[in-house]
DNA sequence: GTCACTCCTGGAGTGCGCTCCAGGTCAAGG
DNA sequence: CCTTGACCTGGAGCGCACTCCAGGAGTGAC
């Protein structure tokens, strides 16, 4: 059971283009199996390994990166622990990532929360004033 | 009290160049306040602007978004439900982005699981092999 | 007055990750 | 036979978000 690359492109979500664009690039494991004129079979295999570069590409992972590590696979037995320590690596970033990213969440959440007030509890409360986030009175034309 | 362009890239973790860029492309509210010899002058009210700038970059909208919310702002009353939409729509994007990299974030530890039981589980237990990402046996020299 | 320093401007350049295109091959259907 | 359609290749092009550069001006220390 080998697909065409339009149908690994469904199956993946990736495009046709970028699938291709992967494998000239080095991110595959090998070249893709070609039928007899020359169009390229995807087996199960390479969709796992697809499935794998999206979601290293998809947390964060720049190409190159990605490359390094197909790299390691590449190169076979004795290199475990260096695909070990890069996806650690990997890991601790996307860690980061998530966290940095929850945190400004929050305080966008502030802002929507501020904003709602100011729009739907403007006719029980309308004193005070929030800011938000206009200009102080007065900066440019004193 | 306001800073130089030095001083408030230092205070916001963003270039010099970066600031500047920003400001000619519409993302700050307004022309940043010069000192006489021409020098840009920032003041507290602008680093909150790019603070709050540097939270809607860092969660992953782009540029030309951060522009509109500030033409929304910049035009003033009657705007906010806009804001409020825009920052609504930005919020679930990120949420949903959130889950897709923790969910592929925990695909990544399962791999790590398993290399980690590979490397230091095979003194205790040799039997069975798992695959990993080897290509299958054979499929290159049948 | 001459360094060194920080800043200015407009515009060009860079790196990334695709995405698109021209021109061509093959196979099947009408 | 001719068209249609899926695929191929090498290479160009694109959008994004910066980042860098050349050339110049003001300020202070020596």
């Amino acid at each position: 059971m080998s697909l065409t690359i339009a149908q690994a492109s469904a199956r993946t979500g990736l495009s046709i283009d970028t699938l291709r664009y992967y494998e000239r690039d080095g991110l595959l494991l090998r070249p893709v199996a070609r039928s007899a004129t020359g169009h390229r079979r995807y087996d199960e295999a390479d969709l796992e390994w697809v499935r794998l570069v999206t979601c290293l590409r998809a947390t964060g992972m720049p190409v190159r990166e990605v490359r390094r590590y197909a790299d390691l696979v590449r190169a076979g037995d004795g290199t475990e622990q260096d695909r070990l320590d890069l996806l650690h690596e990997h890991r601790e970033q996307v860690i980061a990532q998530l966290e940095q990213v929850t945190a400004h969440l929050s305080a966008i959440e502030r802002k929507i929360g501020l904003y709602t007030e100011k729009l739907h509890g403007a006719e029980t409360e309308r004193a005070g004033g929030l800011d938000l986030e206009r200009a102080p009175a007065g900066s440019l034309a004193p």
